[in-house]
DNA sequence: CGTGTTTGACCCGCGC
DNA sequence: GCGCGGGTCAAACACG
């Protein structure tokens, strides 16, 4: 994976029902693989300026864009893989608050990674937004948060703010 | 008792 | 068909 930084292509909007504010906040905005995005990029010039100009000198964590994969059925009916996005945090805490409520419900090793990767769903009524979080192995200092779906409703927690995030944040001076 | 986690079983798609 | 890897279920468990 090379991690060539395109901080151009990004659903604003999607990005922030799917994220939360916080994780929004403390993020630089890339796409590690601008092609993967084909069949989705359809909003995607929607992007606003003025979160390049707020993050264009973050260096604390980045954004991977996944395609979004046609996902075989459940009986006969066709059931679609949801794009996913995926926050990559230098931290030290695997459970970055994004101010919504999640629900554990599942861990699995990983290959070549000698961290599990967790599995959580919103636990909003209805609400069917999923995000896994996993710690690279290649570099522990990162944390991987996988995003996928849309809340279908407000945040139920009021955002953090900056201070207290940046307090559960270990900041490294280079990325 | 309500809410969230743990954990092995299970499912499913895919490559061989 | 079989095994593997990723993803999910759900019963048991932990804890306020």
């Amino acid at each position: 994976m090379d991690q060539n930084i395109h901080p151009s292509l990004f659903p604003n909007s999607l990005a922030a029902s799917s994220f939360g504010p916080n994780m929004m906040k403390n993020s630089l905005i890339t796409n590690l693989n601008p092609d993967a995005f084909t069949g989705f990029n359809r909003g995607i010039d929607q992007f606003h300026a003025s979160y390049q100009n707020i993050y264009k000198n973050d260096q604390r964590s980045l954004v991977i864009v996944e395609s979004d994969q046609m996902k075989g059925k459940k009986k006969g009916e066709k059931k679609i893989r949801k794009p996913r996005f995926a926050f990559q945090t230098r931290t030290q805490v695997d459970i970055l608050d994004d101010g919504y409520r999640w629900r554990k419900y599942g861990q699995k090793a990983v290959k070549n990674n000698k961290f599990a990767r967790s599995y959580y769903k919103c636990t909003h009524q209805g609400c069917n937004v999923k995000k896994q979080v996993q710690r690279l192995s290649r570099d522990e200092g990162i944390v991987v948060t996988t995003y996928e779906g849309t809340h279908s409703h407000p945040v139920e927690k009021p955002s953090d703010n900056f201070e207290q995030i940046l307090n559960q944040m270990q900041i490294y001076p280079s990325f």
